[in-house]
DNA sequence: TATGAATGAGGATTCATTCAT
DNA sequence: TATGAATGAATCCTCATTCAT
């Protein structure tokens, strides 16, 4: 991968999180990334194709991300550290998160990057006993939209009570 | 109000609400609500007036919808009314839900509408004595959040149970 | 005529006369006058309607005003007196003559409205025994217009000194 | 500059020339020029900045027109040059100062070109030991707008007449 | 690989004008 | 006389995309 196409990938991922996909032109990526507009078009087929290749990378390194996670036996530990994942997203990856989220209410952005984490929850639950775990999984999955909601756009809130909070309730 | 300008708040809605905001060009709406181009901008003086008045329109309908619920006394009736809210969204109303979801991750729009709620919620936790009030709302707030968000995306997701499985956590 | 009419008379020659006819809109103007659009259309009849009523207002105004000048018997007095018109145009008469030189390079607007000045110049360089009348008189125009585009213009120009040099130049 | 900006710039001049700056649309411009309406935006980001880039050359290809003429050290000459640049303006030269003239009444236009021909002027009229040199040189400023204007509007006039009886009023 | 010129369809917005009231 | 709702064509401008180099 040459220098130019990570500028254009970087450049387009930050933008469109920043003011959503249809709102940036392929000029702004061009301008921001260094770049010819012609470039992009090279690389990436067309602005579509750039989005995908955009969620594609992330979508990978989020899922490294918390493959060892999904990896822990001890459920409470296990539901520990999901809970904890929106509190621990980092300035880089906040770009992708926004991006994701935005993606959600605009196109009909095929959504399966959480389902290994619910197919986890669900394991976790029926171990812990819980009387309906398919809704308990995804209550856990509302409040991780909910935490990184809070996280990316910066509320003024107590995001470390509020994360105290939720281990509290689980018992955790 | 004529009724070409109903015309044009419900058409605009629908679509601002189903394609986004950008997405949704001026030429669409007139043409859903069967009128000249150039009305919308003699109502409305541009799109982003439209999307205002939409927005104004759809607060003023929800606000006095959960006003009601508000004035609720008994805090665990009240706590039981609120969760239950995003459960009740009518199809009607889904439309304003979906743009309102939507707006927050592209332009930055005042959210001001769940902060009633907010309040009414911190109220509840301090009369019910929970150790943390502002915690507790805020995760209430992501709970609402999460199902509205699971209603309007229509996913094939087991409603009932998980709204019963949110009552149950909070003994209601 | 009614107040409203003579409204958009005057609101219209100020807003020509400023902007240009071109670049000024119906709406403007309405604006200008506290009266609805469509009024315009019902007295105008049409945008260039509007124009064409207010030039045979300014030019009559006009007409009538150096009348006098024009009956003068003695040629030298006479000169005096038409080379010292423009230094003559008042605050109220400047939109009118703004507009029918911005007039002049915009729509072909028929220009005769110096023409009897034109006339007279011939009289009074033929019984001043000037070699080339026709050329004299052309040149007084020339000077007429050059003195107008100072005044209306409002160049920091020595006015004063100008209109004297003139005076001078033709032993008035 | 490539064949098609070039193509821009001179149907451009034309039209903005010929029916005025805001009653030129840019898709008139792009047929006359035989190119994309886009391309003028590509060139000239906007159709003031293609106004501007058409008199920016205008004014430099005036400039260095009129360069010689100023160099001229005989006073008397000097004059006569000047005196007679209006009627040597060529069926080229003549969009460009149809355009300079029409744009002294719409847009405010800095008008700083014929400054260096006032500078010549003060010092042609110093030399000469008229009385009042500033007023002198804004006749002759006069002069020529009202020459140039009378050979750009092709009126059946006597132009050389004119010019010869110019001549000899300042004994040339 | 990379550029920059070029396009045509479509973007929001403004315009003069009409018409029912 | 006067309004204000409504229109459709035209406005300037932006867009994603193509292509020769």
């Amino acid at each position: 991968m040459t220098e130019k196409k990570r500028h254009i990938l970087e450049t387009g991922l930050k933008q469109f999180a920043l003011n959503g996909y249809k709102a940036t032109s392929t000029r702004m990526i061009a301008e921001g990334a260094n770049v010819s507009e012609g470039l992009i078009f090279r690389h990436f087929g067309s602005k579509l194709g750039l989005l995908k290749a955009i969620m594609d990378e992330g979508v990978r390194d989020a899922s490294t991300m918390y493959q060892r996670i999904l990896a822990i036996k001890n459920p409470k530990y296990a539901l520990k550290s999901i809970l904890k994942l929106p509190f621990r997203i980092t300035e880089e990856q906040s770009y992708f998160w926004r991006l994701y989220y935005s993606l959600k209410w605009q196109l009909e952005y095929e959504e399966k990057l959480l389902e290994p984490v619910k197919q986890s929850l669900l394991r976790i639950f029926t171990e812990l006993e819980y009387d309906d775990p398919e809704a308990e999984a995804e209550i856990i999955l509302m409040l991780m939209n909910g935490s990184a909601s809070l996280v990316l756009q910066r509320k003024p809130a107590n995001l470390v009570e509020i994360s105290e909070a939720l281990m509290k309730k689980y018992e955790l």
